[in-house]
DNA sequence: ATTGCTCTGTGACTTTAGTTACTGACTTTC
DNA sequence: GAAAGTCAGTAACTAAAGTCACAGAGCAAT
């Protein structure tokens, strides 16, 4: 297990939780001791089914992409976890024995901050900012996976994807992205082969024009259409 | 919308909630007052995404189905709110003005305690068992989801009735359930032909035996073998 | 330039699931 | 007991997705 442990920086961590930066009690202070930062490099395992670990992890810095994975090696993305943000499978471990079945990959270099359980509970119990920001995670969490449960059962691989290149598109206002098939194939849960399909067919269709290793969108406004 | 509204009945729905009962604060107490129950018959829809509610939902009596629901009528199970939840969708409404996708069915006759929202972020704020009772809700629907996804996603339809059949006998110890194949269906999120077709094959192999609106199981064995 | 690796293209085929279009059996209601 | 409604069975077909088996293009290192 590639984890690196760093003792001593507890540096600046706190301003990418503002909710945490106004707390005033002892039992919080003292709980900014007890925490550690965990790195993690890009592209290793953060957290598997397995993985022993107390306490609840904060995302400090980085991303990491949250996935099921089948028998066969396909892979579903079920959300991506931004900085500011708490691991939301290290509240399932807390609240309730739950087994979960996701994995937990960093896409970029990733700086975990680890707070000791109780003082995890502690900070929910004073600090309505912090409360309200958890909340708020695991509701967001909540109903994106609603949806997500909603595309993949009813909705056309097709459509899938234009949304999800859509998306991709819209973010930077980029117009060529940079991504392969098959990363494209382990985010919506399906193979290699058919992703090359279908953006072979959205090529022909004069949305996109393909590349090695990158896609260029040339009208955004029939992808768009697509989605629909 | 077919929501009757009892006035009176504070009555003793805090039983179903025991993190409630023993809060004896003021503020807890005045939410007492504030809080209604509502009756919803059952096959009544209790809540769906344009739904205005306020206020947090405990569900205090009855059993409701939480799905999705596709264009063509197609429908898939999402998870079933238990007397002594809070319905997590009232939660994301408070936590995030999200729009989830979801409805809400009451299967039976259901009894929900609304909270206004000042007086439940009191009672998570001053309780500590409430909470506890809170996050154990939510983290315990997050990693269903997760695992919705996957199952979905990856595993054939054959493999995903046989773990529900499986599910459904497992509850009663009954040898009979009473079930019709849109149900089931409605269920997994496919097609009645579907499903008839499936359970045709498996009274073929010898693990169930069909009848109008009930299946008898012939081999528990052999259905547990179908899924895995 | 040769070798090797990664990424894409593609045809052919299989499997799974969804759809259509009925039939008939069983129930409930009048 | 006739009519209407619900539930199940099923064949034939379509469509969507997954799999297999390559070929070849682009890129990087030696």
């Amino acid at each position: 297990m590639s984890t690196s442990i760093d003792h001593l920086a507890i540096e600046d961590w706190l301003h990418t939780f503002p909710a945490l930066a106004n707390i005033n009690d002892a039992a919080w202070l003292s709980a900014q001791q007890a925490a550690r930062v965990y790195i993690f490099p890009a592209n290793t395992v953060v957290m598997r089914p397995g993985t022993p670990s107390q306490g609840v992890f904060l995302l400090a810095k980085g991303s990491v992409r949250v996935f099921e994975r089948a028998a066969n090696g396909r892979e579903i993305v079920l959300y991506r976890g931004q900085p500011g943000e708490i691991c939301i499978l290290s509240l399932a471990k807390l609240f309730n024995q739950a087994t979960y079945s996701a994995e937990v990959l960093a896409e970029t270099e990733v700086h975990y901050v680890n707070i000791p359980s109780c003082d995890f509970r502690n900070a929910v119990a004073n600090s309505a900012a912090f409360r309200e920001a958890i909340f708020s995670t695991l509701t967001h969490r909540l109903s994106d996976l609603m949806h997500l449960v909603g595309q993949v059962t009813f909705q056309d691989l097709d459509i899938r994807l234009a949304c999800l290149l859509g998306q991709l598109f819209g973010v930077g206002t980029n117009r060529v992205l940079s991504i392969t098939h098959q990363e494209l194939a382990d985010e919506l849960g399906t193979s290699r082969e058919v992703i090359s399909r279908l953006l072979k067919e959205f090529e022909h269709m004069g949305c996109i024009r393909l590349h090695r290793g990158t896609i260029e969108v040339l009208s955004q406004h029939d992808l768009a259409c697509l989605s629909k």
